[in-house]
DNA sequence: GTAGGAGCTAGAGCCGGCTCTAGGTCAACC
DNA sequence: GGTTGACCTAGAGCCGGCTCTAGCTCCTAC
């Protein structure tokens, strides 16, 4: 546990979180912050290592597509302490659900760009060997010009 | 290969996509149809079983986060018909690429949230059993009130 | 003949999530 | 003492992707 006490600038937060300052603003203002962040000499916010920790976390629930209101609903009941950890369960629980449904949606749809991609690579591949003296075939692709479709995609 | 030539309004296509009608009509405008959307007496929109198919792929392409514009230059490439099969392939891989990319980020993001499921669940069961006449146990759980990090925590 | 319902166009509005601007403070350096 | 650079606040702006509104045209049914 090295230097928990470590202070930090807004510039130098945003350098190690990768968010903007005025992304850190923004978050604060939204509530996003368990303890309020702190002013120094000059009204300058001053961070913790805590926070950086906390806004790794954050980070890592928004990339997962958790919308900011429920970020500040868990903020607020970290904030609250001890006791509401049922709640918290459930909210995260509530998000571990909406990240695995989005990504079996996400592997449903790879599965048709797959199979796109590998006609599309069939299609290039056979005009390749046809461009070498040998039989020829017309291929249907794709995405025929549309109105010739009907026999085109699904597996 | 039945009724290809089925004749449907914006609503009928609307109830069978999911999308709604002012959606269509938008998608229309940013060029996302392959073919130019007929029109029947009145100036109405006359959607084929094709447009239809073709709006299913968009569905699908877009709900694994295809932007708009790549979407209208993937159709402005099956428009022009045969002969950028290669361009296609690129533009699909592209996608390929930027979902497996998603897919690979929130599994790991879904990581942490499992991980932090399971502190909760641990700590929740804890307390249960503590309610009953056993021995008692301090525990740090998920994430404590921030500033008091490190150490307390629950009681 | 009039009421209802579906459609049309053009354009405004909205939502989430930032991002940027204007105008100012403050500390440090030359 | 002037410039630079990091920071401050309040609020406007932007982007993507729809969504809704206003005001009109049709068609059908009562």
């Amino acid at each position: 546990m090295a230097d928990v006490t470590a202070i930090l600038s807004i510039g130098q937060v945003a350098e190690r979180t990768g968010l903007s300052v005025h992304a850190l603003r923004f978050y604060e203002q939204e509530g996003v912050f368990v303890s309020p962040v702190r002013r120094g000499p000059g009204g300058r916010r001053v961070y913790s290592q805590d926070d950086v920790d906390w806004l790794t976390v954050c980070i890592i629930l928004r990339a997962s597509g958790m919308p900011l209101p429920a970020l500040r609903r868990y903020a607020d009941l970290v904030r609250d302490g001890a006791g509401n950890e049922g709640e918290r369960l459930a909210l995260l629980r509530e998000h571990h659900e909406r990240v695995t449904g989005q990504m079996g949606r996400l592997a449903q749809c790879l599965d048709l760009i797959t199979f796109k991609v590998g006609l599309y690579e069939d299609l290039l591949d056979q005009d390749r060997r046809e461009a070498e003296p040998d039989q020829r075939r017309p291929s249907g692709g794709g995405d025929v010009p549309a109105s010739a479709a009907g026999t085109s995609a699904r597996p």
